[in-house]
DNA sequence: ATCATATATATGATATTCCATATATTATAA
DNA sequence: TTATAATATATGGAATATCATATATATGAT
């Protein structure tokens, strides 16, 4: 059920943080989203979510041609708590992905 | 002034998390403390220990033969609910290291 | 056929570990 | 007082393990 240290080895990781802080602000994320937001390889991010997801850190659904993904809802009060702190106090740390994820939001995204 | 990746790679290893939260716990400890409560080698925990001053999380602090360790009073106050949050929720996981910890101390620790 | 996503493999980069040794402090003996 | 030993901690260097990345390819939906 989720082992501390499992947890924070996911966080451990410059895109899999962003992308976690990015969905624990927006709540649900699409891997076209994420990868023009950190302006990164497609099969980077999906490698990275996938692993998010192995970990039980996230959930993912698809609806038509694209995956979404989100927190997993069964994850653990003190982890829902890490994330959410992380989320509020380090505004900077994603900030320049928040602007990118923004903007491409409004036009199609992929 | 500690990026939250930094924070999150620190507590990404077993010896550091778990040093992490006994200190959280505890106050301070003693490099033997430690050396004790995990069962590793002392270059082991000297180095992960002195990788957590590097980050500074922790703070260092000779007295006669021993350096204890403690949490850095201008750590982030995200970063010190994270740490207390985990600690309180995740008993299990360090349970063994404190029992170890507790009957060691009582007698002479090194 | 096209678009979104996932996976496999090879490779490179980093982190971790162990062993031996160095330094620092204290205690003890000459 | 100096010399020596004992204990606590730190570090250098080599061996190993772990992790991240790029490229190529596969799958699945429209």
């Amino acid at each position: 059920m989720l082992d501390p240290l499992a947890f924070y080895k996911c966080l451990s990781d410059d895109t899999r943080l962003k992308s976690l802080l990015l969905i624990t602000l927006k709540g649900e994320l699409c891997v076209c989203d994420l990868t023009q937001a950190l302006e990164l390889s497609q099969p980077k991010v999906s490698r990275h979510l996938s692993e998010l997801r192995r970990c039980e850190l996230l959930t993912d659904e698809r609806r038509g041609k694209w995956v979404y993904y989100k927190l997993n809802n069964s994850l653990p009060p003190w982890a829902v708590t890490v994330l959410q702190q992380t989320t509020q106090d380090n505004h900077e740390y994603i900030a320049k992905n928040l602007k990118r994820l923004e903007t491409t939001l409004t036009t199609t995204c992929c």
